[in-house]
DNA sequence: TCTTTCTATGCAACTCGTTGCATAGACAAG
DNA sequence: CTTGTCTATGCAACGAGTTGCATAGAAAGA
């Protein structure tokens, strides 16, 4: 149930349409959690239909209609409830593990460059944190005081970076195990 | 699908029992997949039909028989496809850093808690995984040269104890944020 | 002019994953 | 002797998440 809180969550720092919000979560959002449009549209219209949210028809010219979602009060209520309560510490998904041990009955060379496009795909991602936190947080354009909401941003983002050079440091290693078993020398990578 | 890759991989390491790669699920390949067993007996139950894995009825004494699977010619073909494949960067999903945000509309003392328990979570989760480092790989007791199938357990073993202890400081980060915020003094963890 | 792209919303079908419950024999502790 | 725990398998229902498709107006480019 963890989409219905991260979408009360992006509403109450500002509110939105789906689509809008559906953005968000590719960007700022993204970081930590990912949904796609039928996803949020689904829980937006059984969250309003539960009273946890307003809806405002705003029209717009040059494209069409869209329904801007906002808190409503027992959407606040509920998010409250929800910070207070436990939640389990996550556990991990990560299917190129999974890969990894399966090449021990295969080819370890043809998992390597399989391994350097999740490396570059890291680094990209990596880069585009690190920009972001410039320009929000750490740059000369960076509001000079943040506030409770700002600090508690960058602190995630932080936490973004750091899975991102963690993961980075890692799949060096992976490829470095791999050449010692596969004799296949290691392309350069980033 | 990857569940089913999982099992593959896990049943070429060992033929066993749904209850038996339920508790594996528990163990080794928890550093980086989670199944409950109930997935894994449907799952089990249709690579069967399927023909991607064998069965064999073995009666037990003392105990209810099992039913033992191993992987067929048709699964370690899938299998093979699979690896072959490019599949996604994995993206995150993080619960508690939805909570991290949300607290900005709330007390940030109110989270301290929660916090150190996920610390201290995954700081039991790092001593298990450097107890089994030890026990398997690097200790006295471990195989003197690994084999290409230990080497790549050891580098994924690698990977999960890189990312608690990347967790385990992002939420010292955390702590110290909600400190700053709150003027709450943190209480010591671990 | 025609195609593509962007904004904006949504249905239908499906797979994946979780939770609660049921069964059943063997063993250990109270 | 009853309760609880461990092995071992499974059904049913639900909730979460993905994929494909459909619509529709406006702008931009070939």
């Amino acid at each position: 149930m963890a989409l219905d809180h991260a979408i009360l969550v992006s509403l109450l720092e500002k509110p939105g349409s789906g689509y809008e919000l559906a953005r968000r979560f590719d960007r700022s959002i993204g970081y930590f959690w990912t949904a796609t449009h039928q996803q949020i549209y689904r829980v937006l219209a059984r969250m309003e239909g539960d009273g946890l949210l307003a809806v405002r028809e705003v029209p717009q010219q040059g494209r069409p209609d869209k329904k801007e979602y906002s808190v409503a009060g027992p959407g606040r209520s509920a998010l409250a409830g929800w910070l207070h309560e436990p939640i389990e510490p996550e556990s991990l998904r990560h299917d190129l593990a999974v890969k990894i041990r399966g090449v021990a009955f295969d080819d370890p060379a043809a998992l390597v460059q399989e391994v350097e496009r999740h490396h570059r795909a890291h680094s990209d991602r990596l880069a585009r944190y690190l920009a972001g936190e410039l320009r929000d947080f750490t740059g000369p354009d960076a509001p000079a005081p943040l506030d409770a909401g700002q600090e508690l941003q960058h602190v995630v983002l932080r936490g973004g970076i750091a899975y991102e050079r963690m993961t980075i440091a890692w799949l060096d290693d992976v490829l470095a195990t791999l050449h010692r078993l596969g004799g296949t020398a290691p392309t350069a990578t980033a």
